[in-house]
Formats: C-alpha cells, sequence, structure tokens
DNA sequence: CGCAATATTGAGGACGATCAAATGGGGTGG
DNA sequence: CCACCCCATTTGATCGTCCTCAATATTGCG
C-alpha cells in the first residue's frame, strides 16, 4: 500500500565477498514456534547436526551487506541459489500490477529464503539491516541432499514451520482491528531476542512503518495511530519511533481475544 | 466472520473403514502452480513414482467420508496422522478466541493436510463434499522416508508448493477491494478440474458462501454483493448460487491489475 | 546545524461490517 | 409429482473504520 523502496544498489555493486568460507558454527536453522508463546530462550529452534554445517560451510558463499535497503533478488529473476540468513533481517516483498506492495514476511538468522518457481524467484527480497547471508546454490544443494538425508530432513522441517508461520499470519492479518493487530505483531517481534531485551521491556524495530503497514495489510497513517491508540491504552511507550517501551502481560490480554489456541496452563 | 458449522457427527461415527487398502494408482499428489497460470490440463502435478505409490498404499488407510460437514480433526487434539486426500474438497478452518473464522486453505485431490505443532493439530478441518482420505501415520510415513528417500523429496516439494499458494493467497487477500478478491478467487477455482467445466465455462461451487466469505476475510454480505456487481459488470452469469457461468477472459483482465508476475508472452 | 527522509496528526469520503428482513433453492414427505 | 419447509443466499439501511490527500513535526544523518 506504500511507494516501493528507492532501491539504492544491487547487492552485487555492495556485497562484500569475504575471503573465507563461513564457519559450520554460524549456521544454524530457525523453527519458529509462534503459535504456542513458549518463552523467548535464549536461543532456541537451533537444528543443525555438526555434518550438516560442514556441508553448509562448504557449499556456502558468503555474502555480506553493510547497508539497509539492499535488494538481494528480484522477482523474475534468474533463481539459482536459495539463502539462509545468518545475521540481520530481511524483507520479502510482493510488488502488484497496480503498485501496491504487500510484505510476504520478515526473516530473521537461520531463516531461508530464495522462493522460487519454475526456476525464477517470485518475491523481492532486501536488507532491512546490515546482514550476512550464505549463498547456497539450488544444484549444490540438492546435491547434498543425497549425501546427507538428515539435512533434507531438517528443510522439511523449517519449510513446514514457516508455511505454519504463514498460515498463522493469514489469521492475524485479517484481525477486524488495526490496533490489535498491531499488538499482535509486536508481541512476534518480541519473540526474536535480536529486537527485544526482555530485562527492560524495549523492543527495537528495525523495519520502518511502511513495512508493518504493508505486513499487516494496512496504511502507514492506520499503522500510526494504532500505535497512539496503545499508547494511550498504556500497553507501549514509544522512546523513540523505533524503540518501543512495552507491557507484555497487557499486550497479550489485549490479543487474547483473537489468540488461535488457548495458551497452555 | 461467520458461524461455525453445525458439525453433524464426527469421521469416526461417519467413516466407512472400507475392508480393502487403496490401490497405490489412486495415490497422487498435487503440486501448485497458481502462479503461472499454465493450462489446467487434465491432471497435472502428479508426482509420486511407482515405487512411492506402493509405499503410501502399504501405510495408508482408508477413511471414506460420504457427506459434507463432517469434522476430520479439531484443533488441540491429538495428532498422530496426516491425511492424503483423495477424492473430494476439504476445508482447513481456524477458529479465534473471539469467535470469528478464518478459512485457511481449501484442499484438493492430491492435497497434504493434518498441519501440527508440538504432537497437536493446530486447525480444524471438515469435509465440503463427499470425501476419500488416506489416514497415513505420522510414525510410519517417518519410517517410510527413511526406505524411500524420494518420497521425502517429493513431499518436501509439495510443502514448498503449499508455502507458494499460501503466500499467494498472502498477496490476493489483501485486495483493496471485494469484488476483485473474490474475482481472483473464481479465477484460481477454474484451475480446478473437478470444479471447472472448461467447454461450457460453467464453475461450480462447492462451498457455501460463509466459506468463501471466511477464505477471502469478508463478511457473507460482502461476498454476495460483489457477486452481484461481477454479474453487473459482466464478467459472471449465476444459473444457480452454485453454479456459475464465467467469462474467462473477462474475469483475467480484471485480476490483471493486482496480478503478481507479468504474464508469460 | 541544516536537510531530507520518516513519522505523526487532521479532515473528508468510501468501503465494508452489522443488524434486519425478504427471497429463493434444495430436499423431504405426502 | 407436487407442496411445503428450512436454510442458504440476497437485498436494504445504517454506522464505524480505514483509506486518501494534505500538512506538520520529528528523527537521523552529513
Amino acid at each position: 500500500m506504500d511507494n516501493a523502496s528507492p532501491n539504492l544498489s544491487t547487492v552485487s555493486e555492495v556485497a562484500l565477498p569475504a575471503s573465507s568460507a563461513i564457519p559450520p558454527d554460524a549456521f544454524r536453522m530457525r523453527v519458529a514456534d509462534s503459535w504456542t508463546t513458549r518463552g523467548p530462550g535464549p536461543q532456541d529452534g537451533l537444528l543443525l547436526s555438526e555434518a550438516d554445517r560442514n556441508s553448509l560451510s562448504r557449499i556456502g558463499i558468503p555474502l555480506r551487506i553493510p547497508t539497509a535497503g539492499v535488494p538481494i533478488y528480484h522477482a523474475g529473476d534468474k533463481a539459482r541459489d536459495v539463502f539462509l540468513l545468518l545475521e540481520g533481517i530481511v524483507r520479502v516483498t510482493h510488488l502488484t500490477a497496480d503498485g501496491r506492495r504487500q510484505v510476504i514476511a520478515f526473516h530473521w538468522p537461520g531463516d531461508l529464503f530464495g522462493m522460487q518457481e519454475q526456476g525464477l524467484y517470485i518475491h523481492d527480497a532486501q536488507t532491512i539491516t546490515a546482514c550476512l547471508v550464505a549463498r547456497l546454490s539450488v544444484r549444490d544443494l540438492k546435491a547434498t541432499f543425497l549425501e546427507h538425508p538428515a539435512l533434507q530432513s531438517h528443510v522439511l522441517i523449517k519449510i513446514l514451520s514457516d508455511l505454519r508461520e504463514t498460515q498463522h499470519n493469514t489469521v492475524t492479518r485479517s484481525l477486524p482491528d488495526a490496533t490489535i493487530a498491531l499488538a499482535t505483531f509486536l508481541l512476534a517481534c518480541t519473540q526474536h531476542h535480536e529486537l527485544f531485551d526482555a530485562s527492560q521491556d524495549l523492543l527495537t524495530l528495525p523495519m520502518p512503518r511502511s513495512d508493518i503497514a504493508d505486513y499487516i495489510g494496512a496504511a502507514v497513517e492506520t499503522i500510526s495511530r494504532a500505535f497512539r491508540a496503545l499508547e494511550h491504552e498504556g500497553l507501549i511507550r514509544r522512546i523513540t519511533p523505533k524503540t518501543i517501551k512495552v507491557d507484555l502481560e497487557r499486550i497479550r490480554s489485549r490479543c487474547a481475544a483473537t489468540a488461535p489456541l488457548s495458551p497452555p496452563p
């Protein structure tokens, strides 16, 4: 629903082809568990065995992108690679012919992205922060699957997790009220320890308002008003536009009405 | 956004435990290709090798459900199985605490369903028509994966396809106008030869309006008005509420503004 | 310290949700 | 085969929310 990003430069211009390979320990895979609000353990959901990591380290080409707003690929590009995000935050967006934009997903460290069909990417991907990405050629990855079937199982589980998360978004995106939708989004953000300082209840939103708007499916102005509403209700306090002090308990109860499952006792 | 179904009976009461196993040839797997409008070949997307089919035939338990509106599982149930739909149409829905309902997906022959997390189903599934379903225990399926790695690859591809389809829905669901959203939905329905008689441009909608409403994320009344609008524009003609004569060309051009990719030349 | 981009606030209008009621179709039983 | 009834579908009217356009305030950066 908003203007597209200025598209500063392409990844090939900005990315630093690091001299050395990525160390195996850097490879982790996040498995989202956003339905059950299981406490944001410092780093849960890492999934890969040592053998898996070594394989990925062998075929993964590091891509270091030092700035935000850099496109990693565009819809329609030839798709030879998929990407494993190691550091930073990425958004995947989709532009429609009438100029509107939809944020399909935000990606966090441990996420795979690069959805393709018939050999072409079907979305756009851009950095939101500085990023470290492992570029994995689909051909190499398939070959690795043959040698290491366990890795394929883990990727299957990861895709299942993504599907679950996307279905979850389907539910939250259809919330009747933009204020609740925003509250739900903020709650989801607190699950990511990259953003949330639990000791101070401080949430850092790395993405601009327009990204939140296009993710929820509302206008930027509506998002802004929803922030104000949440602040008036005492659920949040805006320190700066990107730094938010949150009252987790109240936010949770505000979102409870739309919760998909009754929380575990 | 609508009332829940009356929940006539449970699957265990209605299902006919067929005497014999399902023949291997019955096992097909649909791979959705909804982005590119590749002509609805009579039966495309079947994916499984003979070995795969034989394995599935060995572990699949037939479940024949003769009527519509029968729940197959509920959110929160212990999830020991996944299901491969062989005949009929199934809807997967999600109820929120405030009583609203979201249709997560419609499933067609060749679809896998039974999404679970932590051993519990996270949605509800019900028949929309009479159905034949193969019940596959997760345990057996995992064991089969070890013997037949190719089968796991195909399941991976299938889940990827589902993820793509769900992301696609994310885009269409955020369309600004309910009329366009409905047109897009109808267009998607014409891809399923179970519903669409291409020789006469006749589309048969097996699901009630409330399902369409909860799928698109609008009220039933809005769907009804959208039907009327499409009819006034000459894109469709309602023979009966469930039988629609469609003008494919006009519908396509009406949806073009929101198309995700420029169509192939 | 000044500039440009981002975020917020305001006012007006359109679309869709909701409540309420009428119509129509499909199925059942006579 | 027909009449009836129930329920899905459609239509109408009102109201609230969000989108749009416009202007102001703030932030972050050079």
